[in-house]
DNA sequence: GCCAACGTTGGC
DNA sequence: GCCAACGTTGGC
């Protein structure tokens, strides 16, 4: 089993909107290092924290689980989709999704902010509380995935 | 809205 | 294979 966090846009697909799908196809992952964690150590049941990017507070909002294993992303073989890709081969796909099912929300949201005083504590070595990265899907080591959702339960700073 | 960081593309 | 140009991500 492998721990996760997906980063999402709450202005496109937010926790609200899983919540209220319960299931959803992981769909528009177009970056190799991503594509490749997905296709490869993805498994039914992990767990995955639900982060919100490119908003006024970035934060971990929910928490889902890895609803099916991996598959072709259909949406690139789609010209009417905005993650088509042009160089889309279905006979040799290149870009994967799973499914994500909604669990819970947090009790309250953990914000980038406050993962980021953990940097070089808890949490170091996660590629989410380094500058510039990019990565929409990463994975987590239980250590790292166990100590914040303890966050959870403290006071927020 | 700004801009730094990053990944990808394509000329050479 | 190098690297400049470009497009995108995402925090602030």
């Amino acid at each position: 089993m492998t721990h996760w966090l997906f980063k999402s846009e709450p202005g496109v697909f937010g926790i609200d909107d899983l919540a209220a799908r319960g299931a959803e196809p992981w769909d528009g992952v177009r970056n190799y290092q991503a594509r490749n964690l997905l296709r490869d150590r993805t498994a039914v049941g992990d767990p995955v924290l639900f982060y919100h990017s490119n908003c006024a507070r970035p934060a971990i909002v929910g928490l889902a689980e890895v609803a099916s294993s991996p598959r072709p992303d259909p949406t690139a073989f789609d010209p009417d989709s905005p993650h088509h890709d042009p160089k889309g081969d279905p006979a040799a796909p290149r870009w994967y999704l799973v499914d994500v099912r909604y669990r819970r929300h947090l009790a309250r949201p953990i914000t980038l902010a406050e993962l980021k005083t953990h940097a070089e504590g808890a949490l170091a070595g996660l590629a989410l509380v380094r500058r510039g990265n990019r990565l929409s899907v990463m994975p987590l080591s239980p250590a790292q995935f166990d100590f914040i959702l303890a966050l959870e339960h403290r006071p927020a700073p």
